[in-house]
This record gives structure tokens, C-alpha cells and sequence, in this order.
DNA sequence: GATAATATGAGAAATTTACCACAAAGTCCC
DNA sequence: GGGACTTTGTGGTAAATTTCTCATATTATC
């Protein structure tokens, strides 16, 4: 069974869909067009309709996707049908409010463990969440059978801090420190970088 | 002058080409060849040339970059051989720890402002920066001519808070609250939202 | 039940984006 | 000074992505 293999750009607009489908849902909705989602997202309505067709047949002529269908499907495709045990390395102000924050728990995901360096830091309690020395990381991760981590630690130390989480079975990282990992096949790496943004849009803007 | 239009796609790779190489300026090297850049952010080296060649002939055969000159072109173009006052909106964990950052200073951005709702939180200080009274953004925003905002509102409010910031003059939006903003043309709103990126990479994981 | 309106899924076309290949220019080393 | 390397910028090509178009199906209305 050789499924075709979806385009990435494809997959990454999946958790839009289904952030947005939520909210409809939320707001007491029951069927929607790709034509309304599309407008909503800023995404056009043949996108739309391409995209989800990709992993099969969601919508039905004359009345669009039904809303509680549609979100189970996504979810499914993006496995979020389980709760992921994440790992945050890095107890600053990043790793902190990700520790705290509600957010993760609805959407598929668990702040299973939290690592710092910092002998001030070690102990503490965020949001319910020990605080354990960085230095058994990869023993924990390794009992734990962590896959996906979230790094925010400081710049120097994300490479070396990314490569033991690689080796003791995360396959998965989202990273918060401002340097570009480099990793091997088959390892999913996504950055988050307030001054990428904001150094993109700046582009556009006219001094003032 | 009708300069040639840059594809978004292209100056979206501009920060991370900036990025790069003040990493290696700080790394003490003085040239770097589009192969080695490449190399560092997963790009390939003709992508890389092509980008950059779009907005002028920076390189020279059979040497490559010349760094320092590289970074200046690059500062230039993304305009931030300025210090752009940024809003920041919320001061809960993400604006609090938006408001600490010290990656902002160096790289063109300068907290100038936080608001917040909650009086228990209003008159604190952080980082040097008062909490101001969310009543009082528009005015204060206005006064203070800042183009940049970043959002870090819960998602409930946040839509009717980008409107108050786009009609006061805000024309750039880093969104950090789960929600799809709708802005008119000519408003930059970029997102920022650790779930979308999580479900991204977890589509690509076998379950454990 | 017929007709108009609405909306999907998918093949085809158009557009955008990325990559290749090479001439030209610079460097290095003997 | 000359030959072997290296590297850029770019025109052309290939690949990827988006949009268009329409047959088909469903719903609503009279």
C-alpha cells in the first residue's frame, strides 16, 4: 500500500483547517463551504477543496463539509487522536509559558517534562511540572519515550542540546532558539523566531 | 522606477540569509560562499544566488560573499538599519516574555510599549517596561507612531484588538493568539502558534 | 417532479518556484 | 605569467503549486 505521498506545503496548512473548523464548531456551526473556510483562512476556495481531497472525500455536493466529520478526519490525519508527550528543554521565559500554557492539552499535546540547567531552577514546580536537571534529559526522554520536543534554550547550546534529544529517540522538535539546526533524514525540525517575522515584515513597511 | 517585484517567497528567506551570517561574522569569518550558506540552512546554493541577486550583485566569482558587506546589504534591505518601536499587547506569560527578550535590541526592534487589561497587572514594571493600561493603546499607539504590534491577547478579544491597532496605524501584526486574523490590504500579520507547528511535524510520526 | 441554485472533486491549464548549466570573472600556486 | 580551481549571476528548463473549469451530485422551491 503505497499511498501517494501529500506535498508538505499540503500538510502544513492541515492544522489551520482544523484550528479553524474548531472555532466554527465552537460557534455552533454544522456544515461549511470551502468557499467560507477560504475566506476565513485567505485561502482560496479550489485550495481548499484540493488540499483535503488529497486524503479523500470529506464534502458532499450542494452542502459542503460537515463541520463534526471534517475535524475528526483532520484530526485523525494529523494524529491528534492521541495525546503527544512533549518535552520543553529550557526553563527561561519561553520554556516557562509553554510549561503554563492551556493550550496544548485540547490540541494533542502534554508538557510531559521539563529541563533546565540552572540549580536555582531545578526543583521548581510550573503549571504542575517538575523542573528536572538538564543533565538527566536524555535518560528520562529515553525512559519516557518522548518523540516530540520543544527547545528553548539558549542559542549556544541548541545544536549540542538538539543532538542528544535526536539520539535517545525525538524525532520531532520545535525549536525557539534563533539558530538553524541541522539534523538528519527523517527528523522534523520547525523554528519559531519572533525577529524572523518581524524582520519579514519590515520588508513592507515604509519608514516613518 | 517600477523596481522588479520580489516574490514574498524570496523575502521570506531574507532574515534566515541574515541570520546565518551575522552567525558567521561572529564566528570571525570574513567570506562565505553560496554552497556554504546553503549548506547551513538546508538551502540549496543556486537558491541562494538567485534570491540574492535579485536586489543586487553582492557576490564575487571565485570568492563568494564578502560578510560584513553582505549583512549591511541585508539590514538595508529588510530596513532595519533602524530601530523599529514595537506594541506589545498582552502581559500575560507571552507578552511578559516578549518583553524580556534581549534578541530584539540587536536586530532591529525595540519593546516601546506593553499593554495589558488586568489592573493587577497594570504599573508593573517589566524589564524596564511599564504596563500601560489597555484603555489608553489607541491613544498611546497613535502618539507614538508604531507601525508593529506584536498580539499576545487571548484569542477571544484578539480580532477586535488587531482592528483597534490597524485604525490607529499599526501596519504589521505578529499574532501570537490562535486565531485567524482578517485585515485589510496592506496590513502584514504574520502568526505564530507553537499547536500549528506541533500537528505539522506529528503528521510525519509513527505512534509509539 | 421539474427547475434553479449551490457545491464538490478532479483533470487541465496557468502560474509560480526551484534547479541546472555555463559563460565570465576572480584566486591560487608554481 | 599561465593553468587549474572556484564561484557568481543568469537564461533556460523542470518541477511544484495554484487556479480554472466543468461534469456531477445535492438541496430548495414552487
Amino acid at each position: 500500500m503505497t499511498r501517494p505521498i501529500i506535498p508538505d506545503i499540503v500538510v502544513s496548512r492541515l492544522p489551520l483547517y482544523l484550528r479553524a473548523i474548531s472555532r466554527m464548531e465552537e460557534e455552533g456551526l454544522e456544515y461549511v463551504s470551502s468557499h467560507e473556510l477560504g475566506a476565513r483562512l485567505g485561502i482560496s476556495a479550489a485550495q481548499i477543496r484540493k488540499d483535503l481531497s488529497q486524503f479523500g472525500e470529506f464534502g458532499k455536493q450542494g452542502t459542503g463539509y460537515h463541520i463534526p466529520f471534517l475535524k475528526k478526519q483532520l484530526i485523525r490525519i494529523l494524529k491528534v487522536d492521541r495525546v503527544w508527550d512533549v518535552a520543553v528543554i529550557g526553563a527561561g521565559d519561553v520554556g516557562s509559558a509553554l510549561a503554563r500554557y492551556q493550550g496544548f492539552q485540547e490540541h494533542g499535546f502534554r508538557v510531559a517534562m521539563l529541563f533546565d540547567s540552572d540549580p536555582a531552577k531545578i526543583g521548581k514546580v510550573i503549571n504542575g511540572i517538575e523542573v528536572r536537571d538538564v543533565a538527566d534529559m536524555e535518560r528520562l526522554i529515553a525512559e519516557g519515550s518522548i518523540q516530540v520536543a520543544m527547545l528553548a534554550v539558549p542559542a549556544e547550546v541548541a545544536q549540542e542540546t538538539a543532538d542528544k534529544l535526536i539520539a535517545v529517540g525525538v524525532r520531532a522538535i520545535l525549536n525557539y532558539a534563533p539558530v538553524n539546526l541541522a539534523v538528519r533524514e527523517g527528523i522534523r525540525v520547525e523554528h519559531i523566531d519572533p525577529v524572523i517575522h518581524l524582520q519579514h515584515m519590515t520588508y513592507y513597511l515604509a519608514p516613518r
